[in-house]
DNA sequence: CATTTTCTTGCATACGTATTCAAAACGTGT
DNA sequence: ACACGTTTTGAATACGTATGCAAGAAAATG
């Protein structure tokens, strides 16, 4: 087993032109006669030659890797997005390179990915601390804040209007008739708990009512099923509970139906945020808002494109439309 | 934003010494004195210098790049180990770059991917045309077939016991006491499905029983709900079905309840395979085979580790485990 | 102290491609 | 046939790092 390297000086020499003629005819807008491209293409497929990335990346500065952090797939959200964004990016001619990282590590990754020489970060489910940021910044790399915002930071971000998102759930769940509504909360430091649980509070605010109980669920399965059973603890369980991604709203239908025997919706209503697959299986039919995963894809590649194109790094916030999906989790309103 | 990059020549400057004392740092088994790391790594810290793996990996043939291959990532399954396998790369220093395909673009991509330099091939949820798997192994870059098995290609494969994971599904359907045992395949040109087939059907015919009906589902979640319509559209509907993987078990569970309104498993068992997290659900509670996704990262990284340290790409089909998952979705065994 | 032996160090070069520059080839109109 | 603009071509170089080599420094040995 060998390792026949095939460069673009073996296609020369057996297509009889220079280097430099083959390196051209495998750039879309290079000078080549037809004739010499013909005769190059022939030669390269005869050797079974292909232009090596990293050396193209190395002397024209482009790697054309963009940088996908995540820190973790068990929220079916994610899985999602990274198939979509990829598939995206492969269409425009990016390719993903893929790191996990629990927060804390962050620091360390991001220096593995500069040192990939990446042309932009993609940050999905982590947040960035601010020095970090600065520092892509100054490289010139664009940072996207995929589902995350910080408004202090240099990084661009694409959320969904968490607020509105928050807020339907809110008018939903009072023109449902509930009187005790509660809510439980993600990571109480991500910006998609926190612009949730604004608008969820300002929509009750708006229809005179407040929040019954809280409890924090850090979006983890198991942390939604112990808040779920704090919240149903006391002696006046809430009618109602608003739970902050889907991921966790399934736990907490578990919890509630096979610990507690109550019945969903007839005893307890429950509604999620995101939308994952899951959502609308028979199982759990979650009643819940809907992030656009595709456009949001779509924006987030807009602002790497333009940014990676134009060279500068200008900071964008996009923030796209949620929508209430009604499934049957959740009283209707009469 | 200047992109201003620092190279180890502008290091080896600060710190009054040669790029190639800097270089040496940066390598962990190079002859420098601690005294000169030491000053270079000062002068290191102080410019933000990284090396740039880009051309490190030029001038020494090692990318460290790992490609991963999967064909879609709404089967739960696939995240886990894509993550899984992502975090013990990371830990040995090789990265992840992911590629999304369908089927029949295969050939592109792999092209792709060896423009890249990969050092190795992960091909999930996806099967290898020969003439590719033979044109890696040629190029002398290690592909590991996860998941899947083609005994005539040069490709590693790493599989869980798919035969006897059917054969105890068999044997406890049997057990259990039902006499109209059906089968939902996946893609019918799949390994997987072979394998799990042929074991399923062994361990019947061992009990001294056959198929009662069959219906292939493709591994989708639509393709599953049509199958298991059309299994229960007959006079005599099975009491029992071992449905391929636990992504159509799901969609299969959904029909049977809210479709045609029975109950499981009074009703009907079933029986999924690979115990995604979903199968443990309260929602479904799935009796399912397990696929040791944590063994066969470890048996596919230790393959991929060992074909590029020898720089020889031999054939190895690791075979693991399979465990039985009994939980509530079909009868127990009295 | 002389002589090996082991460590360090800098110089020069190589990796495979894109791109600049100048020369060459080719057309075009007079 | 000539001058001129346009296109095509090859030689040379650069990208940022690792490494073989030889020389110098230090350490170990006698």
């Amino acid at each position: 087993m060998k390792k026949a390297k095939v460069t673009s000086a073996d296609v020369a020499k057996l297509a009889e032109v220079s280097q430099s003629a083959v390196s051209r005819s495998f750039s879309s807008d290079a000078s080549v006669s037809a004739d010499t491209r013909a005769k190059v293409l022939k030669a390269a497929r005869k050797l079974g030659y292909r232009p090596n990335v990293i050396a193209r990346a190395m002397i024209s500065g482009r790697s054309r890797l963009i940088a996908v952090l995540v820190a973790y797939l068990d929220n079916q959200f994610y899985p999602i997005v990274i198939e979509q964004l990829s598939r995206a990016l492969q269409e425009r001619g990016f390719h993903v390179l893929l790191f996990m990282t629990d927060t804390g590590k962050q620091d360390e990754v991001v220096q593995l990915m500069m040192g990939y020489q990446v042309e932009g970060i993609v940050m999905a489910s982590a947040a960035l601390s601010s020095t970090l940021a600065r520092e892509c910044a100054q490289s010139g790399i664009p940072v996207v804040l995929f589902n995350r915002y910080v408004p202090s930071s240099p990084a661009s971000s694409v959320t969904s209007d968490n607020i509105e998102g928050g807020r339907l759930v809110a008018q939903f769940l009072v023109k449902g008739g509930h009187k005790r509504i509660a809510f439980i909360a993600g990571s109480e430091d991500s910006s998609t708990n926190r612009d949730r649980e604004a608008g969820f509070y300002r929509g009750l605010a708006e229809s005179g009512q407040t929040v019954w109980a809280r409890a924090v669920g850090n979006y983890s399965f198991e942390g939604a099923a112990a808040a779920a059973r704090q919240l149903c603890a006391v002696k006046l369980r809430p009618d109602a509970i608003f739970v902050a991604n889907d991921h966790m709203a399934f736990s907490v239908m578990d919890v509630l139906r096979n610990e507690l025997k109550l019945r969903i919706p007839q005893d307890i209503s429950i509604v999620g945020y995101d939308d994952v697959p899951e959502a609308s299986w028979g199982g759990y039919s979650l009643t819940t808002v809907r992030q656009p995963s595709a456009q949001m894809i779509d924006a987030t590649i807009k602002i790497l494109v333009e940014q990676i194109q134009r060279e500068a790094v200008i900071r964008r916030a996009a923030v796209l439309p949620a929508e209430f999906i009604v499934r049957q989790s959740a009283k209707l309103p009469k």
